[in-house]
DNA sequence: TTGTGGATGTTATAATATAACTGATGGCAC
DNA sequence: GTGCCATCAGTTATATTATAACATCCACAA
């Protein structure tokens, strides 16, 4: 089984050059947007860099709250709908396990990922998990089963937060 | 990579004799909870056996009103204190992308497990994935993250439903 | 008896998410 | 330009999921 070099993770938010990464995530959904002929509008893009201001997961009420500022008339719904449109898009995942939303970092990918949920620093890191993914598919020709979505989440403490 | 053997799948309501699976169920609960020295109290396995009522996953306000004709004073915390006992004790599983619960199989036993979820009949298929939490081992390693938990959750359709 | 711990009862409320309708905007066919 | 349509956002209300906090009960042991 050979498993596929990985990004280097960002789960180190003081040694990455975070503003970066939160740069990528725009110009990456701005560019996704357009090819797709959907609107990135002003609410989506905002909650979006919000979700991207950390690699932690965060709640929707919690965005609610931090979008006021820059919307004053936003509602749970402002939201969700923003969320809805992000998801469907591919530019940020849900998780489920801790019923919150964190930003894709493989977006415009099609393929699954595995999310290590660090319950020291809260941050998440995304991996491809090629290998695990192959495993999977063969588990589930096995089984009969057609998928079409699957969430790998794992809470644990990350490489970081171990080594404390 | 060598699968291990999976014992048959349960996805069948139709097929398969399934006062067995529950009376099984409740039998194991039952050796379990007095080898640990914990109480399977009324409330405790009344839910465990509305659980076992099906293979789907049930929601927790499901349970609350199908527990009311036997426990006329149930309230929220009832079930959810309940269901608290089950999860710590491995009866049941916490099927987080649907905020529902679906009786383990596997109770006893260690290990993570595959839950396979359909989106037709809704029923959930468990699978101990030997091999699939094998490769993850192999993956958290590389990844220097200490795993505590993890959840695979995967929506597809069934054996039985792709074929319908 | 008297405490002690575990389970349950009870009330209230927090946290998460959606429905349903209204209005605003902008593109485009005519 | 006018009217039409689709998309997005505003607004109100409510549904759904989950927990907090404190009271009560009861079995059992000291």
């Amino acid at each position: 089984m050979t498993i596929l070099a990985e990004p280097p993770p960002h789960t180190d938010t003081l040694a990455h050059n975070h503003q970066q990464c939160v740069d990528d995530a725009l110009k990456i959904a701005d560019q996704l947007c357009t090819e797709r002929g959907v609107q990135l509008t002003a609410i989506r893009q905002q909650v979006l860099a919000l979700i991207w201001e950390s690699h932690k997961a965060v709640k929707a009420y919690e965005l609610l709250d931090r979008i006021k500022p820059l919307q004053a008339a936003a509602k749970p719904a402002t939201i969700y709908r923003a969320l809805d449109f992000l998801l469907a898009q591919g530019l940020i995942h849900r998780v489920e396990s801790l019923n919150a939303f964190v930003g894709c970092s493989c977006s415009g990918h099609q393929h699954e990922q595995l999310l290590l949920i660090c319950k020291q620093c809260e941050q998440v890191e995304e991996r491809m998990a090629a290998g695990v993914m192959q495993v999977l598919a063969e588990e589930f020709r096995q089984a009969g089963f057609s998928a079409h979505s699957k969430a790998i989440e794992v809470h644990g403490l990350c490489r970081r937060c171990s080594q404390l």
